[in-house]
DNA sequence: AATGAATGAGAGTTCATTCAT
DNA sequence: AATGAATGAACTCTCATTCAT
């Protein structure tokens, strides 16, 4: 028993290596340019070996895009603290933002990257995605029972405000926002979430 | 004379031919797949021939990507008709919407994909893309100006809004809407943008 | 009869225009990257044309070999002004290594290029190159029976003393003499030949 | 142990056959045809398995230029059991005339061929030439201080003596030499050398 | 006389993946 | 558990050349 355990101990490990070195690359050198082999380079291991750890590179990036969500989750937490519907929906948007802002390739591979749907929908862990739709819509809804926002679709509702927030990062993240000075985008990105809150009532 | 205009009509025809077999193939099997080899088997023509009506590979994209901005600008011409501030930006969200749901190749090529980047920000051309922003921008001061909208930084409610556009619709391009009946999404697109505009004052 | 000259004119006026563009190009850009389509694209005509004029492109490089033979033969003349022997041997050398260093292209297709062989051997125009070798080989032998240089077998002799000046100027061409400095080639060159020639008694 | 002195040998073999494939398609269809592919095809292994080996094609053209200088190297040590110094240098030349004869790619590569400058005036190993340089250089100064030769600067008198044995190799090489029965010109390359030789006093 | 259009052949290189050891 | 060796399939791009017009 104890042997196994520290077998299994290991090869989770060697997997977490794999993945953050999958990681680390993906940041520096973009998705695209990001091959097996240089990931293996990377650990010091042959190709070969990923694929014992990895069924094939797809799976690579789906437990990555697993890994990201785990992180949102996690972030999200901190917000369960927060008493105040108004405060606790721009709460929300603040850490969304800083999330993708923080962790690009993450959110590349959650909510921009092409290939992963299929994996996912086939999958049952597309609710490791659903978790934080669900946390944050249920605060939408709240609001909306409180009188905060007004009443309408919930579904709706939910949709427009993340879209606000993934609308935002994404066109900063893609390099849509040459009009602006890149160095204020972080400061942009807030602050044009906060215009849209504002105006629908949750004011700071 | 006959001759000639015939000549460049058919090179034009021809250019216009690899550029939808592109795109076509960029539908069916996504961006990364297609090579100048797909699209010249595509057409039945030798890959060497796409050669000559295109530089490169980034040559063909980056003609799409401008084909891209055309269409949009050409839509957007309608919205110059209306007179009311409030149905102007309201309409500018659904001729964005309409677009991009409509032309999602184009739409990724314009405002998603990686990559473009290099060779549009190098050429003055990028410009193409400006003046629908322009256009859209003027719009939402003239709205500040009327005080239909709250006054603010007239960059950020600008992009607040762009964003909130292109987040509804880059969610749904790339499937990320898989908590909702694929057959509703565009109404939804709409009725999310509807949502927020008419919650910061732009009633219908 | 005018009209064909004048034609006829035209056709060879064309051809050198090519063949001088074409020397042009190699110098600049290097044997091989030189294509028919550069060529062509440099004198603003299509790649078809270029084949109105020429077979195919080893008869432009056949073309220019000759005319690399033609330019030498014309240096060579200067050297029949001269009577004494020994003079005249040695303007043989310099002529001949002045005329590789200043036509560094020519002097490539003429003695070190692989491709002319075949073509050449199969014609009758390499004489064009014997012209030269036997005027050369005529002073070896007037020299010898002065008793200005040993007695010998003649064409040992000469093509020894074709041997040094052509091992001088191609092991210069083709860069083998990093040990000294390039400024100083043209003279060591020249020093190296004059070397031998004054050890075997061609004093100067 | 074993096993990895094992691997390494096949290694090793798997190099030099390549190389010695390389060579072969060098001889017989020239340097310019001869494709990465050619060589995969000729020894039966996917062109891929080339780069396993070899980091591009110019890491082969790098190594078998080492190969050919290791070679002439080795030769060239038979010369250091020669007293007399002038018997020295006509070995010299015997020597290398008879190595340029016998492996006529490796020639072409080291002192023919253009290009592979970069790579090796880069590298440090440009050094492995030298050592041949030197090598003679030495038995130059060497016969001079001996008054075998007449006194003058030894760079001029060394590269005046590589030239001629360049210059009748590479005459040879290169099908130059028509004018004589091609099954003479090994012996008549080695007496223009000591044709040479002779009337500068290194007589026999 | 000139050419636009076209192409087959081929270049060097990289990739994800497999499998015997 | 790890890997060295191997590969088929693909990639973008360039070339000399042909031929109907």
């Amino acid at each position: 028993m104890g042997i196994n355990e520290r077998k299994e101990r290991n090869k989770q490990e060697m997997r977490k290596q794999i993945l953050s070195t999958a990681m680390k690359l993906f940041l520096e050198e973009g998705f695209q340019n990001v091959s097996i082999r240089r990931i293996a380079d990377n650990i010091e291991y042959s190709p070969a070996t990923i694929y014992l750890y990895f069924k094939d590179k797809d799976d690579i990036l789906f437990a990555l895009h697993n890994a990201g969500f785990e992180e949102l989750y996690k972030r999200q937490q901190e917000i369960l603290a927060i008493k105040d519907p108004k405060k606790r929906l721009r709460k929300h948007g603040e850490v969304y933002i800083k999330f993708a802002l923080e962790n690009p390739e993450y959110y590349n591979l959650m909510f921009i990257m092409r290939g992963p749907a299929k994996k996912i929908v086939e999958s049952e862990e597309w609710n490791v995605g659903m978790r934080s739709y669900d946390l944050f819509k249920r605060d939408v809804e709240a609001s909306m029972r409180a009188g905060i926002i007004k009443k309408s679709d919930i579904d709706v509702a939910t949709f427009a405000m993340w879209s606000l927030a993934h609308g935002v990062v994404s066109l900063i993240l893609r390099n849509r926002c040459t009009m602006m000075d890149p160095k204020d985008l972080p400061s942009i990105a807030q602050k044009a979430f906060e215009y849209i809150m504002k105006n629908i009532g949750i004011s700071p």
